[in-house]
DNA sequence: CTACCGATTGACT
DNA sequence: GTCAATCGGTAGA
């Protein structure tokens, strides 16, 4: 139980990764405590034909932890906010699947001191809430996601099987016809419920 | 160096 | 629903 998901798990197409993920256990270990949450909500951010991923135009400095390894962390600043992904596909293929949402399970207290709110569907509803909630900056890019050290995502065997309902990405003003969000149906810490037209997978 | 632009959020109509 | 604050990343002079 909280045995970090092998690298092996990441070695695939986003989009399967992306789905595979909602319902598994997002953990981080900081210096003031543990918070985990189980993950409602994803978007899958693809290596080929994707104008929204940051890796579109090729390699830089912020995007080079997507062109690493599986199974590690890719974080990025955006509007003074972080954002957390889970690098997918071999080295040298820059995909990878942003987390947007976690229902809190464990740290509520932390999470509450760090955000400065009590209720609970804020606490890490949406990917800069999210990272503001679980302590994590840039200082976590690149960090192996299979190792249960800072951050991990682990199976949650607890968690019942859940519906899965597919949407447009949030935010993302090109290549805006393809459904790569997923997000866990009728889950109230989704941040983006619905969207443009449902439809139940 | 400057200029432009968001994979956002929170406040407001 | 609308809107803008805000700042790091990127491209280009």
């Amino acid at each position: 139980m909280y045995r970090p998901l092998p690298r092996e798990f990441y070695n695939r197409d986003p989009i399967k990764v992306a789905r595979e993920l909602l319902g598994k256990l997002l953990l981080r270990q900081a210096p003031d405590g543990l918070t985990a949450g189980i993950i409602v909500e994803v978007e899958a951010y693809l290596a080929r034909n994707d104008p929204a991923n940051h890796a579109f135009r090729g390699l830089t400095r912020r995007n080079a932890s997507m062109f690493g390894p599986p199974g590690h962390a890719y974080v990025y600043a955006i509007h003074s906010r972080w954002c957390l992904n889970a690098v997918t596909e071999p080295v040298g293929v820059p995909s990878a699947v942003l987390i947007r949402a976690v229902e809190p399970r464990q740290g509520l207290s932390l999470m509450r001191s760090r955000r400065g709110i009590d209720d609970p569907r804020l606490l890490a509803r949406g990917p800069g809430r999210l990272c503001e909630a679980f302590a994590i900056d840039r200082s976590l890019d690149g960090c192996d996601l299979t190792v249960a050290e800072r951050l991990w995502i682990a199976d949650e065997p607890t968690e019942l099987p859940v519906r899965i309902e597919t949407a447009t990405r949030v935010g993302v003003t090109s290549a805006q016809q393809r459904r790569l969000r997923f997000f866990v149906a009728d889950n109230p810490f989704v941040s983006k419920p619905g969207r443009p037209r449902r439809r139940t997978i």
